[in-house]
DNA sequence: TCATTACCCATGGAATTACTAGGTAAAACC
DNA sequence: GGTTTTACCTAGTAATTCCATGGGTAATGA
């Protein structure tokens, strides 16, 4: 599987704020309960997604989360890379492992990197705002 | 990931198979020797191929296996469905999961389908016989 | 000062992946 | 008929990844 809880819960919860709108913080508790999210898993998500400047944080009361951005400036691209660390379908193509020695001969290997683009154009292609639009 | 190494062996032992051409059986030791793959780990796939119908196997001396049609005939999808148990990107769509409360609502959910189709049809479009082409 | 919030670090169970080990059954050769 | 060569079957296992959980620290506001 390519995506995934990490990945899928940090769509949902970029998509839910996106959904509140507003300027005004949302604490990490009150979205966990509303997307049905274990608050200490969603924690460290948040905590990604913060660093990576996706989302602003406050600490204390009335503190919270909020988006940085406009929802159609962020790509499901852009989070699912910095959540899931890639989106490669097969190690081969992953930095991390340069390691096939067979990369040279690999008749397959133009096969995967073809999938890896497709998937990788695919995502960039879709923003948050754009899930927002297929919500009921 | 979405590929592992059981479909890319199985991947490579087909195009491996094809390369050769003939109507003689391989044994498994000789295919493993030359791929440089571990041979027990090899004999469980090959038992997942010939049950599917998709390599002919005979036993004892002089046997093996070999291919049961032509190379163009299969494609990367259908060993890659066979061997990893389906190609879906997120646990969402595949069959076994079907349990996600939140299919209904879910506003990523087509987005999931939609990938998942591309994936589908982009192995269906190659077959071992165009992989082979791409050696040198 | 105290409650509320985000942040940080370590741990753990469950599942999956990639093998490994050892035996059984069938076919060919002597 | 016995031996060798092959495929087939069942089980186990080490390592890794996934999905959290637990407990403490730091910042902010009332």
């Amino acid at each position: 599987m390519i995506v995934s809880t990490k990945g899928r819960y940090a769509l949902r919860v970029m998509v839910s704020f996106a959904q509140r709108g507003g300027e005004e913080y949302i604490p990490l508790k009150e979205i966990a309960e509303a997307e049905g999210i274990s608050q200490k898993y969603l924690e460290s998500i948040m905590t990604t997604l913060s660093k990576a400047g996706f989302v602003d944080a406050v600490h204390g009361k009335g503190g919270g989360y909020r988006l940085n951005r406009k929802p159609e400036e962020y790509t499901v691209g852009s989070i699912l890379k910095l959540t899931e660390g890639g989106l490669t379908a097969v190690s081969c193509t992953s930095q991390g492992a340069s390691a096939c020695s067979r990369a040279e001969c690999c008749n397959a290997l133009p096969m995967w990197e073809k999938l890896d683009k497709m998937i990788n154009d695919f995502f960039e292609g879709i923003t948050i705002a754009d899930l927002l639009k297929e919500s009921k």
